[in-house]
DNA sequence: CACAAAAACAGAACGGATTCCAGAAAGCAG
DNA sequence: CTGCTTTCTGGAATCCGTTCTGTTTTTGTG
């Protein structure tokens, strides 16, 4: 009965594999994107073999939102270090979420592996898009809040935010729309903090035929 | 040199095997999920040979985009026919997406592979993704008009709802949300539409350390 | 009708993700 | 140190998407 597998390691010799493997991982993609990543490939440059690679990981996927989970709790942790600049929440936002941008577009490779494997809607990944999504969200939290606690309304919408924003780098990224219109969308996503009365009536608006 | 296979059929026989391979295709999904189309046995079920499959669709991604060409094209042609109820723009788009989840929520395991294949990055699907998106596109500005013409900033805005749209729908399909917290997020996007002032500054708010 | 080109077919072949297996190595209680 | 459990390993086996091959229709044209 008993094999469970290091879903989190503990000894040292497995935080080791681990780390070994989201490294190498990460540089085979930003190098040649996620068809350069194969499962043989990957457990041969982190030193572990394909079955204990798949003990760690239980499917390539879990990998990338391995390396997701490990990029987004170090960006929280460094956020959360400082205050982020800006007058309003929304300014401290956007700019936030500009430079979020900017940063992605030096790996693009990298960023679209990513992109792709965080809107995956399979249920056996949904529990750690969950939590990388919970992270980006804590600390757009923090940004937000620049020090206190933000209104109820704009916590409501943050996930809004988030959503426009990984939809204007996927749209970037599949070449449907420019840098700069990348940049509009996330400028006009992060207006919504600014909206007044939030809270909406349900379902007014059900009436006439289904598409 | 000549092998250019018909991504558009031309005689009777091959819009026949075109649409059969569709509808399988669609049945298959909508009964077992992405896991359950198998290209050979797509490819039984439609009548034709694997060779034959993948000279109509190069992929098995094409299938399911191909699905989408044809859902979106024949709800455009259906949309356009008449005029949406509501009393403003924001109204309308708002009533017509949220239709739009209500149909999509009867059939959650195709929808969950059509919205996974249309948030594709890849360089080889970007041609038809920005054809089924325009589509989409389309039939938003056909139902924020009601009629007569929108305003240029509000066309301009239309994609950046139709990605809050997607993005509610695939965070609903992963678990992640509620239905009723996918509706808030369109209705809320939809809001949107009503603000002023859209067109932005580029570029005041990349001060500071990227991400 | 006959013939060349294009399209379709059955089935084998290939590649990469994932799984399975039997043995070696590592960790740990006594 | 010894025995026992868990982890790791190399490699074979499996599954499925995709490609390839040789052959058989189908189509278009004179």
């Amino acid at each position: 009965m008993p094999q469970a597998g290091p879903a989190v390691p503990s000894t040292a010799a497995q935080h080791g594999r681990h780390d070994r493997i989201l490294t190498a991982a990460t540089s085979m993609l930003a190098a040649g994107g996620e068809d350069a990543l194969q499962m043989k490939d990957l457990s041969q440059r982190a030193g572990v073999s394909v079955a204990t690679l798949y003990r760690y990981f239980p499917a390539k996927d879990h990998v990338l939102l391995g390396i997701l989970l490990s990029r987004y709790s170090s960006a929280l942790t460094r956020v959360t270090a400082e205050i982020t600049p800006g007058a309003t929440a929304r300014d401290r936002v956007t700019g936030h979420l500009l430079r979020e941008f900017r940063a992605q577009q030096r790996e693009p490779r990298l960023t679209a592996a990513l992109s792709r494997v965080i809107s995956e809607t399979r249920r056996s990944y949904s529990e750690v898009i969950e939590q990388v999504e919970h992270l980006h969200l804590q600390m757009l939290e923090h940004v937000a809040s620049g020090g206190a606690p933000i209104s109820a309304e704009q916590r409501q919408l943050l996930p809004v935010v988030q959503a426009i924003f990984g939809a204007a780098t996927r749209r970037w990224l599949a070449g449907v729309s420019s840098p700069a219109q990348a940049r509009f969308e996330i400028r006009v996503g992060c207006r919504l903090l600014d909206l007044p009365d939030v809270a909406v009536a349900e379902d007014a608006l059900l009436a006439g035929p289904a598409n």
